[in-house]
DNA sequence: TGAATTGTTCTACC
DNA sequence: TGGTAGAACAATTC
């Protein structure tokens, strides 16, 4: 379940390989893998075109063109990753590149939710998505501002990724854990405190998460074959019936925002 | 067999 | 109308 830690150490890994070389082909193999353009514009756009730069903008691994960017995002079960041979199987594939040095760039995606984007220009993206997490402006005066100014369910605004671009599902529950914040709290009854906490503990469960290149439950990995070692790091996520870390209650699994949340009832009040 | 899974987007409610 | 919450959607697994 790719989030931004996952998303970042995919671009990490491609990042060095992929530099400057030239798209030569691309081959679509599940239709709808192409989520704004058709293949003969996509194709237009991109073959005989050079990368420039690989980056994360949200939860999206970006690839710089000449002409605009390929934007790729993974959805629940996507991986991308580089081979120096062609992929012997096509059943999870969606689509892949064939590349200036002879080398497949695969994007294998067993759910078919993910897919590729195609802009000129991220003008209009940039506005959809709210603030980076690791980025210098998300700091306290940010959260003080556009936290208390709204009246939402924690776990409910952390996920809006017009607010904060970048976390999902695991990095919630466990930031919400960490902080000792209920994922049903109403942002306007926190206080300075708190913030002060969902800063610091966002920084460093993200920057730590993408030093162990991520959380691999069932299907993340990244370099085609390699998954990455935070979910020995998790302290509430996935660990519903078993102990609290903090204190001696049981992990609780609700539903919050329809989607399954994990807490200490015991650490968690509202 | 159908419930569960995800991020995004659409719709409904107040 | 704007802010918020919940459901629908994509496809597959077990």
């Amino acid at each position: 379940m790719p989030e931004l830690p996952e998303v970042q150490t995919v671009v990490n890994s491609l990042k060095p390989k992929l530099k400057n070389l030239e798209i030569i082909e691309f081959k679509l193999v599940w239709k709808n893998a192409l989520h704004n353009i058709d293949l003969k514009k996509f194709s237009k756009k991109t073959l005989n075109k050079k990368i420039s730069d690989i980056f994360r903008f949200s939860k999206y691994i970006v690839f710089k063109l000449e002409n605009g960017f390929i934007l790729c995002h993974l959805r629940m079960t996507g991986s991308l990753f580089l081979r120096k041979i062609a992929p012997e199987s096509l059943k999870h594939v969606s689509a892949f590149f064939i590349l200036s040095n002879k080398k497949y760039l695969i994007f294998e995606d067993v759910r078919k939710f993910g897919g590729f984007k195609f802009l000129s220009n991220l003008n209009k993206v940039r506005l959809k998505y709210g603030i980076d997490p690791t980025s210098k402006e998300f700091n306290l005066k940010w959260l003080e501002k556009n936290v208390l100014s709204k009246s939402r369910q924690m776990k409910h605004l952390l996920f809006d990724q017009s607010f904060i671009a970048g976390l999902g599902n695991i990095y919630i529950d466990e930031i919400l854990w960490k902080t000792k914040i209920h994922p049903q709290r109403l942002s306007n009854s926190l206080g300075k405190e708190n913030l002060s906490k969902i800063l610091t503990t966002t920084k460093k469960i993200l920057h730590d998460s993408i030093k162990h290149h991520g959380t691999t439950i069932k299907d993340f990995k990244y370099d085609q074959m390699r998954t990455g070692t935070y979910r020995y790091n998790l302290k509430a996520y996935g660990r519903n019936g078993q102990k609290c870390k903090r204190c001696e209650d049981t992990i609780v699994k609700i539903k919050v925002a329809s989607r399954g949340t994990h807490l200490c009832p015991t650490c968690q009040k509202i």
